[in-house]
DNA sequence: CCACTAGTGCTATTTTTTCAGCATATGCTG
DNA sequence: CAGCATATGCTGAAAAAATAGCACTAGTGG
């Protein structure tokens, strides 16, 4: 899992990475709750570098950092995590904590799509 | 968030047990991914107890912890989370991410539930 | 009773993590 | 050009985390 095995601050940071997909060292700060300084920042950019953990590149005058492992499989493992520790592998369960989580923000739309998908899926495994 | 602010550990911790809903110092152990010797997991229980995440009871001769924070709570704010930081809030793409990962394990039956939740929803947000 | 196993409490030590500060480079502005 | 803002590179050190080890207690089997 890309989050797993780092520390505290150190995935706080990776977080802010996979939301925006890249920041500055200052971008990243802006999004870290009870932020440390940009000096603490930037240092623990550097060792999630040497761990292979991001990357950089100049982007106008600063650095951007990125993700080296990309979004998708993050989000993947993550949800996977999240499945095994709280949802004991249940999907249902992770469908209906998530309507209840965000129902007062689903458009009509959105519940469509969702339906459909899950349409798609048993058309395929039937 | 009951996950949050916590080093490695304790995060891998506090994950086994909200798995398993409770478990002794032996028991988290054997759930932990590069389990450290058994004197650790105790320091760190009892480190964890201290900030008031987890709390022990005493169950035949061994103590079993169990996590402060009810499960569905700290289920709710792990989904916010990973809805906040994979799937830029929207659940549709949650969805589709978990139609992804466990499609081949998904029953019919499963899927059906899953669509007369959304049709629930619907009839609610109408 | 003695040895053994499986617990607990506590503490000391090592390793990581986290952080701030300074020196330096670059572009911009008046 | 001088001053300022915004970067980076690096280093040292405080703070937190992770871990091992020891002493002790309570059952259990021989």
């Amino acid at each position: 899992m890309a989050l797993a095995g780092l520390s505290r601050r150190e995935r706080q940071i990776m977080e802010v990475l996979y939301q925006r997909g890249k920041a500055s060292a200052a971008e990243v700060r802006e999004g870290m709750e009870d932020a440390p300084g940009y000096s603490a920042v930037r240092a623990m950019l550097r060792v999630l570098e040497e761990k292979g953990h991001v990357k950089h590149q100049a982007e106008g005058l600063k650095y951007v950092y990125v993700p080296v492992v990309n979004r998708d499989k993050a989000k993947k493992s993550a949800l996977k995590n999240l499945l095994d520790t709280f949802f004991s592998e249940s999907p249902e369960q992770v469908v209906a904590a998530l309507l209840d989580v965000s129902s007062k923000r689903l458009t009509r739309e959105e519940l469509d799509r969702m339906a459909e998908m899950i349409e798609r899926a048993k058309q395929e495994g039937k």
